[in-house]
RNA sequence: GGAGAGGUGGCCGAGUGGUCGAAGGCGCAGCACUGGAAAUGCUGUAUAGGGGCAACUCUAUCGAGGGUUCGAAUCCCUCCCUCUCCGCCA
């Protein structure tokens, strides 16, 4: 969420800034009531002020012998009850203001970071760099036939279970995805990351506060009876294991790594990627998550960003790095680095993760702060998938793939695997 | 799901209508004492919003929301949460 204070006294300035991200949001009306909330707030507490003298003189002349039912106290009595009337419809008046201001600014996305290049959509996106030599050849197959091959998994049986775009592991698929998120979660965990295992449904408040409600409701699924959703990513319960707190600076950065299950709804999306383990209902992903320092969060977002890569380097992938332009940056973020994995099989790189700072918007919207000394500011969230698990099955099946029929398997990760390959059954 | 108890500041804990943002303790910070530390003493120590260059000041907040009252941490209603016992259960 956006500053109420910036949106009152600069609005130019976040209707110049999202202009980048290729909005054109007219904040007038947004300003306007921003000003008058504050009008209304100057005016109800001074006329509290008022109410709690009354109140106290009342206090302090019974004490001092005066008749409760006389006519001195009667007097005050009816001065309060005035002005307690007043306050009930200014103060009516300023909770729906509140209100209402609060429901469009939550729907209003993050200011881009400067050092964010322009651009208005994934074209734009300007490549970083390049780690490892992308494996091309004839013949090489896309995961799902590998996949299929080595009766790894199952759609056909998932459609009876779920519906499209679930998927069953099997055997060797089923280990390989066990291994893969032992073998991340160790590789955060020595470096100092916390291992956290949250909850997968999240209530209303949490989605909120970590930026996907209200705008994006569509996106997740919502349990019928109860105030909880499918967690679309570990992002969000992650966020909200700090809401409301405030965390002492000499503690910070908070350093997170959360195995979850991520579930999403995937709508508008219908025909792409429909085959394999690329774009699912459910998947799994290992997530890194900072509560930062807010003088700190960019060197803190090359870091987290470095951390993702590691993962790929581990398991010998060949990758790039995009820094998304503006109009491609996701509805929290500030700044944005995708990690895309060489997918030998497709011939392209697919994005296998996705590392953003979010500056203090997840903050507030979470009220999540730091204290060092007397000042109390909100601190900066970052996250990145450290990575998503299914994705990196597809990029190890593509490029591990061999001619007789097997993958072979990067060497960090055959001690959770227990073999060196999977091999045809 | 049934019965009961309870939710007060970073923590513990007092406070059943009046000047209470809240005693006391612990913790923490600063100062004094010390060669240094411990112990001790003194002082300070919530959050948000508004006003002010600032010192400072006003408002709100004692689980949440409503109500009674000139005045609510304290009384009433609703909801949420925690704990204990019973039932059910991986």
């Amino acid at each position: 969420m956006l500053d109420q204070r910036l949106v009152r006294e600069n609005p130019d300035l976040i209707a110049r800034e999202l202009g980048r991200r290729g909005l054109e949001v007219d904040l007038t009306g947004l300003q306007l009531m921003a000003q008058q909330q504050r009008n209304l707030e100057e005016q109800r507490s001074s006329l509290q002020a008022e109410g709690n003298r009354i109140g106290k003189e009342v206090g302090v002349r019974i004490k001092a012998g005066a008749d409760p039912k006389g006519e001195e106290v009667a007097a005050l009595r009816q001065q309060g009850n005035a002005i307690k009337h007043k306050v009930a419809v200014l103060e009516d008046e300023e909770k729906q203001l509140q209100g209402r201001l609060r429901e469009q600014l939550l729907t209003l996305p993050n200011l881009p970071s400067p050092d964010c290049p322009d651009g208005s959509d994934e074209t734009e996106n300007q490549e970083v760099r390049r780690w490892g030599t992308p494996r091309r050849g004839d013949g090489l197959q896309e995961h799902w036939a590998i996949a299929d091959r080595l009766g790894l998994l199952d759609t056909e049986r998932s459609v009876r279970i779920a519906q499209s775009r679930f998927v069953t592991l099997f055997g060797q698929g089923a280990r390989l995805e066990r291994a893969l998120i032992n073998c991340m979660l160790d590789l955060h965990t020595n470096k100092g990351y916390r291992e956290v295992l949250p909850p997968v449904l999240v209530n209303s408040a949490s989605l909120t506060g970590s930026g996907q409600l209200p705008k994006f409701a569509e996106e997740s699924f919502r349990c019928a009876d109860d105030d909880l959703w499918l967690t679309p990513t570990a992002e969000v319960p992650v966020t909200s294991l700090h809401r409301d707190e405030i965390i002492a600076a000499d503690q910070l950065p908070l350093r997170y790594v959360a195995y979850s299950p991520c579930f999403r709804r995937e709508a508008g999306s219908y025909g792409r990627d429909t085959r394999g383990l690329i774009r699912l209902h459910q998947f799994n992903k290992v997530e890194l998550y900072w509560f930062a320092h807010p003088d700190h969060s960019e060197e803190a977002h090359a870091q987290i960003t470095a951390d993702a890569e590691a993962v790929l380097q581990a398991l010998e992938l060949p990758y790039r790095v995009l820094d998304l332009c503006t109009g491609d940056l996701g509805f929290s973020a500030r700044r944005t680095y995708d990690l895309e994995v060489w997918l030998a099989g497709a011939g392209a790189y697919r994005e296998i993760s996705s590392c953003s700072v979010c500056g203090d918007f997840q903050a507030r919207r979470s009220s999540i702060r730091t204290k060092e000394g007397k000042t109390t500011r909100l601190l900066h969230t970052l996250n990145g998938s450290g990575l998503a698990i299914g994705r990196t099955m597809a990029a190890l099946l593509e490029n591990g793939q061999q001619e007789d029929g097997s993958v072979l398997l990067p060497e960090a990760l055959r001690p959770y695997f227990g073999s060196d390959r999977l091999r045809p059954e």
